[in-house]
DNA sequence: ATTTAACTCACTCATTTGGGTGAGTTGAAG
DNA sequence: CTTCAACTCACCCAAATGAGTGAGTTAAAT
């Protein structure tokens, strides 16, 4: 009942069967379903909707950049972790911003992939050692940049991550109410949340300021 | 100008003016000052006003973790970076609540050492690649240790750390809607917020979740 | 000179939120 | 057996929020 459902992507068919046969023979996890590529990655995770989905990166047809980003369009809340023998940082920085949620490489022992199946699952980020760095180093150069804030936007950010109402951020930065609200609301729209609340979370976790 | 600053606590003197002739000597770092125990470690960083301390964690008389204690307490700017032989896993945990912002080995090569040094400095969080699984581990290990969280209590934080409305957070429970709002005020009080994105913020921050 | 982006401000409206207060149930610890 | 913490639910109210719409100003780019 609380064993973890997954569903692989990796071209690779030896080292998939293994992984299949390692984790169906694994108390704790079962993998639904196995695919050597990701073009229907989409109706996949929505049917078999798994907690984890393991994704390699270097796929024939449709990389594994685009199939996070199709899982996490299909179904935002199934956990990614990326899994693959490069170290590429650029695809690692596309992965993050398609939403990835962990990064490990093939490298990586099974017991420790388990492990990170696990946390990932249990809402971690899980990341093989030797990409973590690039990973912050990745999120550097995300920096609002991806969203387009503008600088008065991030003044505004800034402020609502610490916590300030419209009217605190209004007066802090000497403009009027509904100015505040104003940049709000287009943060808001450019970050794709519907709330303060969102747009902290999204900000914080990403790193945006 | 944009070389980074240093103060040292670090009881062995040998290692310690390694660190301060290697760091003087390498561009982009200045040793403000070092010490062999953090007994004065406030006033110390109240005087230099560093960008970065490297803190040791086993020292005579006060010890590392009171050390970055006392340093969060007088200059909650300044980022501190433990430095230990040791990968004790309860020190480890102290440390974070004390507000450190790097783990990092002693036996890390000097030159990953240089960039944890700037990472830290540039907001980053630095840590040696085996300790940065423990340092996940003792973090769920917090989990509302702090505050006293209840596990429903949790539940509902981590709803509304991914944006969920009230209603929202109710409907996923299975509670009705004056419940959710309860354990929210709850929440609220014991993380010592007043709303929401507040609670949100606190929470990513210091990790709760 | 004109277009454009950024910043500014205002008004409305339905909904959500935070705060306060009070209270019933349950399961575990004493 | 009772005490207590955790969880549950309800009602009230003032304030804040998100959404939508519209518009004036300024400074930079074309």
């Amino acid at each position: 009942m609380n064993s973890i459902s997954l569903v692989l992507f990796e071209d690779n068919d030896r080292l998939r069967e293994s992984l299949v046969f390692l984790l169906n023979n694994t108390e704790g996890f079962s993998v639904l379903a196995d695919y050597n590529n990701c073009n229907d990655a989409a109706s996949a995770v929505r049917i078999y909707k798994p907690d984890v989905v393991l994704m390699d990166i270097d796929m024939p047809g449709k990389t594994g950049v685009e199939g996070v980003r199709m899982v996490k369009e299909a179904m935002p809340f199934t956990a990614v972790i990326m899994f693959t023998v490069f170290e590429d940082e650029d695809k690692l920085f596309e992965c993050l911003c398609a939403g990835a949620n962990g990064y490990m490489l093939k490298k990586t022992p099974p017991g420790k992939l388990f492990e990170a199946i696990q946390e990932v699952k249990d809402g971690g980020a899980p990341m093989s050692p030797s990409i973590a760095r690039k990973v912050l180093n990745s999120f550097k150069h995300i920096r609002s940049t991806q969203y387009n804030l503008t600088p008065r936007e991030l003044d505004v950010l800034q402020l609502l991550i610490k916590g300030y109402s419209s009217k605190m951020i209004a007066s802090e930065l000497t403009i009027s109410f509904d100015t505040a609200r104003s940049h709000l609301k287009n943060i808001y729209t450019k970050l794709h949340v519907n709330c303060g609340k969102e747009a902290i979370s999204k900000a914080l976790i990403e790193r945006i300021l």
